[in-house]
DNA sequence: AGCAGCCTTCAAAGCGCTTTGAATGGCGTG
DNA sequence: CACGCCATTCAAAGCGCTTTGAAGGCTGCT
C-alpha cells in the first residue's frame, strides 16, 4: 500500500492525503479523520526512502561503534550507550544506522555517510586527543556529537562528556585521605581522550595532596576482565605493592577482584580499590549496598543527553552544544583506611 | 555532488555515468576510467535513500535488541552477535538499521520496518517458545533469519542455533562424571528458547546418569554479574548445598565466583562450576588457560553465519536456511572431581 | 447580481537514482 | 557505395513521496 493506492481508494489525491497525514492545516477536519482512519486499517506507512528524497532529511543518525585496535573488541559500554540514545530518537521519530568499523577506517565510514546522505547527523565515539574526524566532519558539514572530547582540539565542537579529570581526582584525593600512599592507577588505553583526563585527573590528585606519582604504579590497556586481573596480579607481586587502586571500569574490577581473592586479600580492608562504573546494566555495582566505591555516572544517560543534543543540532546547526557530566562519588565496601605500617596484610 | 552535477562535468548522460559506475557492460573502457577517475575525484557516492527508491531495494538490514523485561537492560550478547554480523554485511554492501524495543513492542517494529520499506530483511533476537513474530514477518513477507529457535512451531523458517540441550546435557554428565551428584542450574530466563533448551538437556543430563533433578537447585532469571551473585550464596546457604553447578552466562560465572570467594571455597576443589560462554569480547574466559570450564560457541561467529543466511536469503527466498552450531566443552581449572562424602568442605 | 476572499482540493514538478527503449556513429560486408 | 550490425550513448519514464502554484467552490459583502 502506497500513497497513490491510498489516494485511489479515498478518491482524493496524494496532495491532500500527504497533508492530512502531516498535520497540515489546510485539510478539511473531516477529510483528516476519514484519510487517518484508511491508513490505519490499511497500515500505511510511507515508504522512509521516498520520504527521505523527497524531505531531504533521512531521519536517521548515524552511530559508529568502534573495534578496539587489534583484538577487534566491542566495548559493553556501546551497547548501553546506544539504548539511551535510542529512547531519545525513538521519540522523535529517528532510526539509527549502525556500522561497526576498526579504527582506520573509520573516517571513510563518515564520509560515506555523508557523501551517501543516509543520516542526518552522527555520534562520534572515544575521540582520541587530537582526532582527525572532527576536522573532518565539520569540512563536510555533517552534524555530529561527540561521546567525550579531543584534548587538543578548540573547544568549538557539540561533545557531551563526564569531567572525567576531577572524578579521578576526587577519587585519588579519598583514598589518600583514608591514608594510603601508594595508589595504583588501572586505566584504559591513554591514547584515548577519557583515559588521557583520568590519569591527569590521578596524577593532579595525587600531587593535591604532596604525593609523587610513580610510573610503575599506573597500568594502561584495553578494559577487559582478564586485564584487571593480570594487571592486579603485576602490582601485588611488585616488592613494595600499592594499598589502593583506582580503576577505569566495573568490568577491569571485577577482573582486579578476582586477583585480590586468590591472593586472599579483602577489598576494604586489606586493599582499597575504587572504579569507574559506567553502570552498564549486566555489571550492576550492586543494586542495594554498593560492592565497590565508585565514580559513578550512567552511560546510559549520556547516550540519551548525547542524542537530544544531535537532534537540537541538526534543527539548528552553527550553535555548539556542550554538555559535562560530574561522576558522583558513592562509598561503597571495597574502601577502608590503610594500615598504619602502610603493608596490605592484617 | 549527484549523478547530474558528474554527468555534467563529463560531458555524459546520467545514464552512462550511471552505468559506467554500476560495472554494466554496455560502457567504453576509456569512459568507464574517465567516469569512475571523477567519481574518485569528488567523492561521489550515490545518494542511499534515492538508490533504494530506484532499484527497490534498501541495502539494509534490520537488527531489534530486545531490553529485558521490567529492567530493560541490554544484554552484551547483543554488542558481539551485531559486531560479527557487521563483518558480513560490510564486505556485502548492506548497512545495519538499529532498534532497541520492549518485547512489547517488538512486533509493532517489525511491522513498520516492513510497512516504511526501510530494509531488505530482518535478524530477530531471542525468540520465545511460540514467538508470535515469526508468523507476523511470514504474513507481511519480510525475510528473516532468527537467532535462536521458537520451540513450539514447525520448523519452516530460516535460523542459527545453537545445540542448547545437547551443551547442557554434556555438561552435565560431565559434572555427573566426575562424581557430583548435586549438581544447581543457574539459567537465564527460561521464557526465552535457549534457556528453556538448556534446562531441558540439563535433567536429560541428570536423568541419563540415574539422577533426579531436584527443583530448588534450578534458579532462573536475567543473566547479571549480581544475580550469579545471590543465585551462589543462596545456593550454599541451603542445607545440603550443591556441590556443582552450571550457569548459563560468563557474567553469572563471575558473580557466581564472587560469592564462591566470599565463602572461602575454590573453584575447581571445594566445587566446580561449567559454564556457557559466548566468548565475549570483554569477558574472555582465560587467554591461555580457561579460567572457567566453559561450554563454548562463538555468538560472533553466529552473528557472521545469520547475516550470511539472511542475505543470501534475500537473494533466493522460499527456501528457508538453518544451521546448528555445537558448543565445545573445554576443560578448564574450575571443575574437579567431587569429594568422596559430597561435601563441598576440605 | 457580482466580486473579493477564504477554505479546500488538486495537478504537476522535483528529490537523485536506475532502467527501458531509442538513437547515434563507426565498422565490415556484399 | 549502400547496407546492416554492433558498440556506445542518450532522453525520458518511473520509484513514492513532498510541496508549489493554481483552481474550484463557498461565504459574505457591496
Amino acid at each position: 500500500m502506497n500513497l497513490r493506492d491510498l489516494a485511489l481508494e479515498l478518491g482524493l489525491s496524494q496532495t491532500t492525503v500527504s497533508r492530512a497525514l502531516n498535520g497540515y492545516p489546510e485539510v478539511a477536519e473531516a477529510t483528516r479523520q476519514r484519510v487517518s482512519d484508511a491508513a490505519r486499517r490499511h497500515n500505511y506507512k510511507p515508504n522512509t526512502r521516498a520520504k527521505a528524497l523527497a524531505t531531504g532529511r533521512a531521519m536517521a543518525i548515524g552511530h559508529v561503534i568502534p573495534l578496539a585496535a587489534q583484538t577487534e573488541m566491542v566495548n559493553p559500554v556501546f551497547a548501553d550507550f546506544i539504548a539511551g540514545a535510542s529512547e531519545t530518537y525513538m521519540s522523535n521519530g529517528y532510526d539509527i544506522v549502525l556500522s561497526v568499523t576498526k579504527n582506520e577506517d573509520e573516517a571513510r565510514v563518515y564520509l560515506d555517510m555523508a557523501a551517501k546522505r543516509m543520516v542526518d547527523g552522527v555520534i562520534v565515539q572515544s575521540p582520541t586527543a587530537d582526532d582527525p574526524r572532527i576536522a573532518l566532519l565539520k569540512k563536510v558539514g555533517l552534524p555530529f556529537v561527540v561521546h567525550g572530547r579531543a584534548a587538543d582540539l578548540p573547544d568549538d565542537y557539540s561533545y557531551i562528556d563526564v569531567n572525567n579529570k576531577r572524578a579521578f581526582q576526587r577519587g585519588t584525593e579519598f583514598l589518600v585521605d583514608l591514608g594510603h600512599a601508594r595508589i595504583a592507577l588501572i586505566n584504559g588505553r591513554e591514547s584515548l581522550g577519557f583515559a588521557n583526563r583520568r590519569k591527569a585527573g590521578f596524577i593532579a590528585g595525587l600531587k593535591a595532596r604532596g604525593l609523587t606519582p610513580d610510573p610503575a604504579l599506573m597500568l594502561s590497556d584495553e578494559m577487559t576482565e582478564g586485564y584487571g586481573y593480570s594487571a592486579m596480579r603485576t602490582l601485588l607481586s611488585l616488592a613494595h605493592p600499592p594499598t589502593a587502586f583506582i580503576c577505569s571500569s566495573a568490568i577491569i574490577a571485577f577482573g582486579m577482584r578476582r586477583a585480590a581473592d586468590e591472593a586472599g586479600l579483602r577489598l576494604g580492608q586489606d586493599i582499597s580499590l575504587i572504579t569507574y562504573d559506567d553502570d552498564l546494566s549486566y555489571f550492576k555495582n550492586g543494586d542495594d549496598e554498593m560492592i565497590f566505591t565508585a565514580l559513578r555516572s550512567s552511560v546510559r544517560t549520556a547516550g540519551r543527553c548525547a542524542a537530544e543534543m544531535l537532534i537540537d543540532l541538526i534543527n539548528e546547526p552553527d550553535i555548539p552544544r556542550q554538555r559535562m557530566m560530574e561522576a558522583e562519588l558513592i562509598v561503597g565496601r571495597s574502601t577502608g583506611p590503610a594500615r598504619p605500617n602502610g603493608t596490605i596484610y592484617r
